[in-house]
DNA sequence: GCTTTTACCGACCACTCGGTTTGTTGCTTT
DNA sequence: AAAGCAACAAACCGAGTGGTCGGTAAAAGC
């Protein structure tokens, strides 16, 4: 059990990093030796914990990945409130969070699809699988808004979600230039007017 | 006279074939030999016309990735017509061509953009050049429709612009996917209902 | 105490890459 | 016809790549 600790304490050092500079430099563009030279580790530890570099990263998305899309784009989304208000400040908070980074290279999961799209559909599978659970995750919000009465009840909400994703991975691609505080303020002016238009009208005004 | 048209004849093909193979496989993953092979040519041809790589890309980047941007999405947005009609139009048809692309591989502009993104500055330069030239007609293309009495007054063009090319990108990488003309259907109904939102209220309903 | 398993090392392999060097060909110019 | 030069061809270079493999030190199991 000590044992299986260590190992998984190494394995997980890999992946960490390995994200890292996937993320920095691209998967293709990093080799193992630039992850293993980080870690002061050997090709010999690599290959021994994992089958490939491909192999590697599926673990790194299954891992970690997943994960931080979960905890980034879903689940701050669950919830019965407003699904509006959930929705705006969930992407206002991880604008926010790119916005201090100064290492922002775009979003993640975009940037891999991207990269790995049309070259290797293994791989490709799995970052189109999260994609699909957060994509079903908002029409579900979006969904429970209508019945909540928040939304319009003439509202195509998977259309909405495909919306809220397309207006996300295209914001984050522009934010890695200058300004990006800029570029966040004037999308979520705009994605508050969408979402003015989804919403039920208030029969007062 | 005669001799320069066949050197440009020959630096055109290089080009061509050279923007389709970095379209389809990335920059980094397509190499130098890849493109020479498909035109039976050898690295002395190549070498004796462009200086590196990356030098050539950048002849690319002038020649072809501009003028595709140009006529695709900053031409058919130019007039004194209805702006929101213009751009919808626009978006409707830059999209239906990637439709019924078998070879689609998303925005060729966005695309490069998270390809070079934090890896290669001078490039990147150039990329965002583009960008901000679509922008600056959007925005202007905006402007003109609120002087003209078509979109409200109070709507932030610039914050407008920035979020209908937000949107393009991230639809452009979202259709790669299955089902594109799904997405395309989606994505134009939400972006007409963001337009009711920031066209100038009709008096009479 | 002995054996086996585990985690890791580092030299090495075949191969690919961008780029260079040296040749060759054919048209132009004088 | 000789010389010159642009346009290519082909062999080559050195750095880097993913992956292999024989070996080692230490802990685990008996």
């Amino acid at each position: 059990m000590d044992k299986n600790l260590k190992r998984m304490a190494t394995m997980h050092r890999m992946q960490v990093t390995g994200l890292e500079l996937f993320y920095k430099n691209g998967y293709y563009n990093t080799s193992v030796d630039d992850i293993l030279k980080e870690l002061s580790l050997s090709k010999g530890a690599f290959y021994h914990h994992y089958d490939s570099k491909e192999d590697f990263f599926i673990e790194i998305i299954q891992n970690l990945l997943v994960r931080k899309v979960y905890s980034m784009l879903i689940e701050p989304i669950e919830g019965h409130e407003n699904p509006v208000e959930l929705i705006s400040t969930c992407f206002e908070e991880a604008l926010e969070t790119a916005v201090h980074n100064e290492m922002d290279f775009g979003f993640l999961l975009s940037n891999f699809i991207c990269e790995f799209n049309g070259r290797n559909p293994k791989i490709m599978k799995y970052l189109n699988d999260i994609l699909k659970i957060w994509e079903v995750n908002l029409v579900s919000t979006l969904q429970k808004g209508k019945f909540n009465g928040y939304i319009d009840r003439h509202v195509d909400c998977e259309a909405a979600a495909i919306y809220l994703i397309s207006s996300f991975i295209g914001i984050r691609t522009l934010m890695v230039e200058a300004s990006p505080s800029a570029m966040k303020y004037r999308f979520m002016s705009q994605l508050r007017q969408y979402f003015k238009s989804i919403e039920t009208r208030q029969t007062a005004v």
